[in-house]
DNA sequence: AGGCTCGATGAAGAAATGATGAACGGGCGA
DNA sequence: TCGCCCGTTCATCATTTCTTCATCGAGCCT
């Protein structure tokens, strides 16, 4: 999953940027209004963190400016105190929720899982297709309630797919929301493809009964008939 | 999504195109401006990649002719160095967004992908005839809400047809579409019929009831009567 | 109706795409 | 520092898809 962090402190943006990249998300950091605001209107981002104080642009004008072309990316402000004000002021211009500073990481976590999942119309931490159950708060996964050991690019791979349920997904948006933007479509050979690989074989995955190849395309998990 | 290109450097614009298509997008290339203008006027565009530079007539007379027509396609202006003058005039005259030379083939993707998404939001990403149903994002087409798996030239011909609904379609112009620049109209045997052949039987398209045969023009897909 | 042209069709070779196994190299922890 | 794990790249194999060709059939014009 791809975040973009916008925020002046580099040091923040340091810290909550490891901190998401431990827990396997693909972070990228913005250190002004003006540079988040043509970031997020150049990539496709699954969630941002926006902090409301910044330098030539003011996090509600970024938000403004991203509701206003239809952007629909999940965002979670930071606000420096607890401003009332601000908190509606956020909420009206279609901010998805709320954190005040200072947080601890772990605060930060949770409501980052939350609104993933609301965004996805999901109430629980699962996201399940089959035999396959993978946790998006423990990061891990089961197959038949059997623990599989996956690596992290493995991880977020299926998280994707499994985000995407029923949706063939491309090998560039693949690349773009595991990757981010350190990708070059060009150099990358077939890495892609060798992590399906493995990860199918993984999952037991005999005939592309779970991960569909889709020619052409790129790939699919598909949901709820047999 | 149907993209012109406007360049009068082949190498360039065939390479632009390349990546474009890499992309699934529909690709069209005009060498100078005055064969721009007459494209622009004649076919849909979703998007034009217009360099300034041209010979016959220049990037900014292009643009201008466009929108005294009326004609509102999001226009991606590409110039040669980065004059600010030339920047300003542009966006006075109705450019939707500057590239500098030279830009890297991930930097244009990205400022495509935001200018579309903008116009995007109107269109929506079926195209659908009769009992057929085509979803331009995940490739995939539908027959009486049964899935038909289709072969990636058979879906791009399917495309083009029913993007000129009720427009008969003449095999050159397909085979300008689906197969690019890159082809030779001669060398190309009877490959199009083979696919529309293919791409009937798929459809369960008995006796041409589907795809209409315009003889000694090419074919067409009607709308409205059964 | 006859001749002619254009389109339809089936099959086979050529080309493109994806799958796979293995090896290289960097980063991280011991 | 060494060794291991992971990510990436590469070479090769398997399968699907594209193109070509030869032949058949149908429509159009005179």
């Amino acid at each position: 999953m791809r975040v973009l962090i916008v925020d002046d402190e580099p040091e923040l943006a340091a810290q909550i940027a490891q901190t998401l990249r431990q827990q396997r998300y693909t972070v990228e950091i913005a250190g002004d209004g003006a540079a988040a605001a043509e970031l997020i209107c150049t990539e496709p981002y699954d969630l941002i963190v926006l902090d409301i104080m910044l330098p030539e642009k003011d996090g509600f004008a970024v938000l403004a400016e991203l509701r206003a072309e239809g952007i629909a990316t999940p965002v979670l402000m930071l606000t420096a105190k607890g401003e009332v004000a601000n908190r509606v002021k956020g909420l009206d211009l279609g901010a998805d929720d709320y954190l005040h500073k200072p947080f601890s990481m772990a605060e930060l976590l949770a409501r980052i899982r939350a609104l993933l999942r609301r965004s996805h119309d999901k109430a629980s931490p699962y996201l399940a297709v089959g035999s396959i159950r993978l946790d998006t708060n423990t990061r891990g996964v089961t197959l038949d309630n059997e623990p599989v050991v996956l690596t992290p690019k493995e991880f977020s791979v299926l998280e994707f797919l499994l985000y995407n349920c029923n949706r063939a997904v491309s090998r560039f948006n693949l690349a773009e929301h595991v990757w981010g933007e350190a990708f070059d479509p060009f150099t990358m050979s077939n890495n892609i493809d060798v992590h399906i690989k493995n990860l199918r074989k993984k999952l037991d995955d005999q005939a592309g009964r779970i991960i569909v190849t889709v020619r052409g395309v790129g790939y699919m998990i598909r949901d709820g008939q047999a």
